[in-house]
DNA sequence: GGGGTCTGGTAAAGGCGTTTACTAAAGGCC
DNA sequence: GGCCTTTAGTAAACGCCTTTACCAGACCCC
């Protein structure tokens, strides 16, 4: 028993081709009788349209692709997640790809992109990018939309997160705790939010009074395996920091995990804050005090003006904002005795 | 600027297009200055063959897909993100959908698959079918893998783990650590794989001379707000236990935030043993010991059987039990005093 | 020179909906 | 009776690649 055709739904129903299928797409009004001849001849055939013949026929895939570095890193699950809800709501499917952060598996998305795999991209990056992506963003216009760090030079929407406030707010509320020797442990260089948050984190400590020496500014990978060796020259500072601004969640579990190792209590000895405010930083020991990124609504902003502009109704190129702000949990202490409110060293 | 065609990178290279496609789909040998001639024909155009076209011809999709309960939940994004990988390597793209649960959303998922929109599916249930479900993995044989979950009456291969083991395991090291007053947390009703975690909880403390009491048994929802609730329960035995087995990682942390909540300190009022192994729960306060799951190789494996099945080496209908493992953490400490081995009250 | 085998291709038939343009018939109006 | 409108459809083109079946010519062997 193949699948049956939409000719066979057709001659079943007493009808042409046509008429099933425009029946079908709502395109046109039929008289009760004939609607009813075809609905039965749908259900007795259990018949359901080629999605390959109706994808060629409209020129268009009817999913979309989302690209991030690691799928199985919670704040992208999350992202696309949302973006899984509003895809399915207008109709579409949507396509994950995890690039590994390696750009030629994301030129290989746009390969897809170009080829009508699917009809619009998701970019996720997280890393510098050599002018490769801009191009092919520029390639595809009104198909790809950027969430949450920036590609440089790309003509597309954007849907990223005030960083800059972000690295201020946690830093200010270690300022506020009484730290003044805060080091910072962020993302790669050339990579705009990890500038951002430091530039926040910099901001902060410059309005108490202090001006962050380079050596108290630590760059990794966003991902907490580097971070956990990046936090290595925390503790090789002297004198010690007291505090830490870690530039992603990953990195604060880094640092929570050298700072086990090394017997280092948070926050008894070491304040800490993290940055995206992933729902299991709650959990932690001791839960963290991060910057919460509005991560569902990345996703969802993101899905919806991507549905958008693939439905002709252009959005502007333009840049979305969206604010974050400051969960305080337990990981943040005033400095020990001795360790209180001073000058850099 | 259109998008080239075939044809005309045929007319370019002053062949057929059947030639340029055979060529390009490696089913031809042609002598070096034809191939070169295409070659170049298809540079210069920027030609790359339209994907739906492709699939209508070859009557694939070239794509699989994966039905999770929730893709923010690092467990099955963590199977997701493996999928995706073999996936990827094999010459599929992955859809993923999130079901939320919803049988509904599930059977839409077969839907897809009848359609042809993906060759064949990966599906992790969470629930009890309802004959449904298996109903559909009968009208598409060969095309549906089941992971982690068992659909019941379904005919397709499975990879499973051990569950009942795993709950043996994970209770026997309580029980071993001086507890008998144990009690569980565990999946719903209806689930395969919470009624295996329970027998083994009940054969590992039958095992120290405890008949495990209905009252002990609680079940939920594989997940932490649901659990939550549930903990309530917990508390409410009298006399309390003195050690808790959870029937999933969510679960453990659901546990986790009620105990807080109630100043129940782990593992020094009681102690929690969770089940998955994610990879987060070392990190969490206290580090929770934890049946691991071989998540990664559970995506690996399904993938790799549902390629093979849909490239027509079909593998036999069987179920694959992979082997669990308990990493101990902090999170299970011997009963206080007087609390120590005891019969159920 | 008859028959066989390579080499280097090609023509044409799918695959299956969607959509545009068009028509036949019925009905309404004056 | 003539003209217009509405209703209820339909024929045929289209989207673009893959694949099967086949062919012409060159070359070889005996």
């Amino acid at each position: 028993m193949r699948k049956p055709t939409l000719s066979e739904v057709a001659r079943r129903a007493g009808v042409s081709p046509t008429t099933v299928s425009r029946w079908l797409n709502g395109s046109i009004h039929l008289p009760v009788g004939t609607a009813e001849r075809i609905r039965e001849a749908v259900r007795d055939l259990d018949y359901r349209p080629n999605a390959q013949a109706r994808r060629l026929s409209r020129g268009r895939a009817e999913a979309i692709g989302v690209v991030v570095p690691d799928i199985s890193n919670p704040f992208f699950a999350l992202i696309a997640g949302e973006a899984e809800r509003v895809a399915v709501d207008s109709g579409y499917d949507l396509v994950i790809w995890s690039s590994r952060n390696l750009i030629e598996r994301e030129l290989a998305c746009f390969d897809r992109l170009a080829a009508g795999f699917i009809d619009g991209l998701i970019l996720i990056t997280n890393h510098e990018d050599d002018g490769r992506l801009a191009d092919r963003v520029a390639r595809n216009p009104g198909r790809v939309v950027i969430v949450d760090e920036d590609v440089r030079g790309a003509v597309a929407p954007r849907v990223l997160v005030e960083n800059e406030a972000g690295g201020h707010m946690a830093t200010a509320a270690l300022t506020a705790a009484g730290h003044r020797r805060i080091a910072h442990v962020g993302g790669p260089r050339g990579v705009m939010s990890a500038a951002e948050r430091a530039a926040g984190w910099r901001r902060a400590l410059a309005e108490a009074g202090v001006v962050a020496p380079a050596a108290w500014h630590f760059r990794t990978e966003y991902e907490m395996a580097p971070a956990i060796v990046a936090a290595e020259g925390l503790f090789a500072l002297d004198p010690a920091p007291t505090a830490v601004f870690a530039g992603s969640d990953a990195i604060a579990l880094g640092v929570m995990v050298k700072a086990r190792e090394r017997g280092v209590s948070i926050p008894g000895d070491l304040s800490l804050v993290g940055f995206d405010g992933l729902p299991i930083v709650d959990l932690l020991g001791p839960p963290l005090t991060s910057v919460a990124q509005p991560i569902d609504e990345l996703g969802r902003l993101a899905a919806e003006r991507l549905v958008l502009m693939i439905d002709g109704e252009a959005p502007p190129v333009d840049t979305l904002r969206l604010p974050v702000r400051l969960v305080e949990r337990a990981s943040v202490a005033a400095p020990k005795r001795g360790e209180g409110p001073q000058r850099a060293a």
